[in-house]
DNA sequence: AATGAATGAGACTTCATTCAT
DNA sequence: CATGAATGAAGTCTCATTCAT
C-alpha cells in the first residue's frame, strides 16, 4: 500500500469512527457533520469524500451492524436431537454469541439497534430471521407449541434488548448467556433443563 | 367555563391531539411544528400560546404517558400468599393493565416508549419501579432467587415492548396479557402454574 | 387594505425590485441571495416567503417580461390593404411598442431578453409568435417572397435586439422605431416606401 | 518535438476540446472544472498546468474566438468603386467568411458571442470594429446616409447572430451569405442591386 | 385569543484550488 | 508531467420562534 493510500484509508477509518461515536451519543438528526469531522479531527469536505452524504455515512454504519447480526443469527439454529445438556450449552453459545455482537462496539449497536428508525427496523428484520429459525425448532420439537412463535421471538429479541443495555462495561457476556439461556428453556423450550 | 374559555379548550385540545400524531409519525426532530399547526388547522403563533417550545411539547406529551405508565405500575404489586391459580389471575390483569395503557393511544405509546431518547428514560425508569416491586415480591417467596431482579424486570419490560409491537389493531389485550403470564410464570415465578 | 396586507405589499415589492436589479447586474449564478435581500433591505428567509427559491424568483421576471413581450407582438400584426405610406405608420407603431417594451424596464429586459439562457428561449419563442404573424403578411402581399420567413423574422428580432443594445437613457424610441421601420421596408416589405 | 512534449500538447489539446465542450453547452457557472477533466479524461490538477484557473481557461477560449472573428472583420472592408454586381459579390464573400467563422466551431462561438458576459463584450467590440469599416464605406458612398452608422453596424451584427443561431448542421454558408447580402444591399447600401 | 409576517441562527453541501507523492 | 487526497470559503435553504396587528 502506497504512503498516499495508507494515509486516505486512515482518514476514511478515522470518519469512521468519528461518525460511529457520535451518531451514537447524539442520534442522526443532532449529529452534525461539524461534530464528526471535528473528532475525526479533519475538514467538512473530507467527509463527502468517504460519504454521498450525512444520511448515507448513517445507513453505512446500520448496515454494517445489521451484516454481523444476521450473521450471528445464521449460526444460531439449535440442531434437533440434543440431549437437555447439550440443548442448554448450544443456547448460551448462542446467546453468547448474539451478546457478543452486541456488546462489542456499544455505539454501533446504538446506532443499528438502539437509535428508533434504525433500529426498529433491524428488529423487525431480526424477528424473521429468527421466527424462520424457530419455526424449524418447534418442527423439531424443541420449543413449545401453546405460544406463536412470533412471540417467542419477540421474547427473544426482548430478552437481548434488555441484556444488552444492562451489560455494564467489564464483560459479562457469558454470565448473560447462561440467564438468558434459562429463561429460553424455562419460557420457550419443551425439555426443561433444570 | 366561557364561551372563549371552551374555544380556547377546544385549540389546546387539537394542537395536543394533532401533536401526538405528528410526533409519533415523525419523530421529535423531522417533526415541524408547521406540520402539527398544519393537522391541528391553527396558525403557528398559536401553537406558542400553550406550549412554551417545541421541545416543552414534546416532554408534556412524555410526561402524560409516563404519568399512566407509572399508575399501571403501582397496581401491579402482586400480593403474598395467593395459590398459583390466584397468582396467574394477578398476573394476567397486571399484564392487562399495562397492555392496556400501551395499546390505548399507539401514538402516545410511540412517543414515550418507543423514541429512543423519550422511550429510553421510560423505560430505564419503569425498570426502578419495577425493581421495586420485585424485590418485595421476590421477600415474599413469589419469584426465583438464582437470577438478579434487575434482569428479571428487564424480562417484564422487554416482553412488554415486544407485545405492544405485535398487537395488532384489534384488541388482543386479554390474550397477550395471558400469554405474558404464562410466560413470567414459567421463567421468573417458583411456583408453576402449569 | 389593512396595515399588514400594506406591508407585506410592500415587501414584496421591494423584493421583486431588488430581484430585477441585481439579477439584471449580476446575472443568475453571481447573484446571491444576499445580495437581494440587502438591496431589498429584509431579511434572508423573507425573500423565501414570496419565492420558493432563487431560480422560481428569476422564472418569475422572465415571465412577467414575456408576457409583455407576447403582448406587444398580439398587436403587431399589418392589416392588409394599407397604402404605402399607412404602413409605414403602422410599422412605426408596431417597433414603437416593441421598443417600449424593450426600454422601459431595462434591467427587465437584461433579464429576459439578454441574458443567455432565459433570453435564449425569450428570443426563439418571440420567433415563433413573429413568424405567425409573417405569414399572414406573406399572403397578404405585404412581405417580400424571395426569402423564407424565419430568417424574415430573425432579422426583426435581431434588428431590435441591437436596437435595444443601443437606445441610450434618454426616450429615443420614436426616432429607432422611424429606423426600424424604414429598414424593414427596405428589407423585408414588397411596397418601398421611400 | 519529445515524446514528452508530445504528451503534453496532447493533453493539453483534450483539455482545450473538453473545456469548449463543457462551456459551451453548460455556461460558465455552470461548469465544473470536474466536469471538464472527466471528458478529457485527465485528472483534477493536469486542468491547472495548462491553465491558471477556470476563469482563464474560459477566457482563452473566448480570446481565440475573438481573433477569429477580428480577422474575419478586417478582410471585409468593401471597396470603393465597385459595379453593383461586383459589390454584391464582395458582400456575399464578406458574409460568408463572418458564417465560416460563427458556424466552423459552434461551441466556440457559442462562448465567444451567445454566452452573455462574454458575447455582449465581443458584440461590442465588434461594432467598433464594422463602425470603422463603415465609416470608410460611407465616405466612399456606399452606404446610405440617413442611418446613422451605429445602427447599421448594429443591423450587421443583429442578422448574423441570428443567421448563426437558424444555420443548421448541415453548410447553408453560401446561402445564408447571400440573403444576408441581399438584405444588406436593399437596407444599407446607396446603390441597389436587384 | 389569534395570526400573517418576519427573522436569527445554522446545517448541509459544493467547488475551485492546492499539497504531497 | 501527473494525480489522489485534502481543504477554505461560500451559498441556498430551513425552522423554531417572536412581533405587530
Amino acid at each position: 500500500m502506497s504512503k498516499r493510500a495508507a494515509r486516505s484509508a486512515d482518514t476514511q477509518e478515522k470518519l469512521r469512527r468519528a461518525a460511529i461515536k457520535v451518531f451514537a451519543s447524539k442520534g442522526f438528526h443532532e449529529t452534525k457533520i461539524s461534530d464528526i469531522v471535528a473528532v475525526a479531527q479533519v475538514s467538512q469536505p473530507a467527509f463527502y469524500l468517504y460519504y454521498a452524504s450525512k444520511e448515507a455515512a448513517f445507513d453505512s454504519l446500520v448496515d454494517e451492524f445489521r451484516t454481523a447480526l444476521r450473521e450471528a443469527t445464521r449460526l444460531c439454529l439449535i440442531s434437533p436431537g440434543l440431549t437437555p445438556d447439550d440443548l442448554y450449552k448450544d443456547l448460551c453459545l448462542s446467546f453468547s454469541r448474539y451478546l457478543t455482537v452486541l456488546t462489542q462496539d456499544r455505539d454501533l449497536t446504538q446506532i443499528g439497534f438502539f437509535q428508533t428508525r434504525s433500529g426498529d427496523a433491524t428488529k423487525s428484520e431480526m424477528t424473521g430471521w429468527i421466527i424462520d429459525n424457530m419455526e424449524r425448532e418447534r418442527r423439531a420439537g424443541i420449543l413449545r407449541t401453546d405460544i406463536p412463535v412470533q412471540y417467542q421471538a419477540g421474547l427473544v429479541i426482548g430478552l437481548l434488548d434488555q441484556m444488552t443495555r444492562m451489560a455494564g462495561e467489564e464483560d459479562q457476556t457469558e454470565e448473560l448467556a447462561k440467564i438468558c439461556a434459562r429463561i429460553f428453556c424455562d419460557a420457550l423450550a419443551i425439555v426443561k433443563v433444570f
